[in-house]
DNA sequence: GCCAACGTTGGC
DNA sequence: GCCAACGTTGGC
């Protein structure tokens, strides 16, 4: 059982639209970062701990608290060519993308990205380390049990 | 919109 | 394999 941090745009896929969706799950779809991708494909199992990140929003985030519900298979968006997604050198028989299904768990109040980095803590977090761009990282359990009691 | 910090690409 | 050019991320 692992834990990690996924960031999520709101204007794409925000905690409350997860909510909204069927079984509350949404499939992680649009990964193109080898790092990341291998995250999901390598190490992700079902039951991993998530915490559900607004990035690139005006209150940037921890929103709420998710789970790995699938294990990873390929990005159906790498094969379709009027997505901005599609990615040619990707075949069916040779895929390049994966991604999991990440249900929700509870949505949260904000912690927010101010407040984390306020957070003696938390400071080993790898969101907060300097030119963090990773959209998908791992979150030592001490962190995760320490941000479980933030967000009782 | 700016821009620092990365990641990727492709010529050599 | 190097590295300049380019593209992306994401907080501010």
């Amino acid at each position: 059982m692992r834990y990690w941090l996924m960031k999520s745009e709101p204007s794409d896929v925000s905690i409350d639209d997860l909510a909204s969706f069927p079984n509350q799950t949404v499939d992680w779809y649009g990964v193109r970062n080898y790092q990341a991708r291998n995250f999901m494909r390598d190490q992700m199992q079902v039951g991993d701990g998530v915490l559900f990140y607004h990035s690139n929003c005006d209150e940037p985030g921890i929103a709420g608290i998710a789970r790995v519900s699938k294990l990873a298979y390929p990005d159906r968006l790498q094969f379709d060519p009027n997505h901005k997604y599609y990615d040619p050198k990707a075949t069916p028989e040779n895929p390049r993308w994966f991604n999991v299904d990440v249900q929700l768990v509870r949505k949260t109040r904000l912690l927010s990205l101010k407040e984390l980095r306020e957070t003696p803590e938390l400071a080993n977090l790898r969101i907060l380390q300097r030119g963090n761009r990773l959209s998908i990282t791992p979150v030592d359990p001490r962190d995760w049990e320490f941000i479980m009691g933030l967000l009782k």
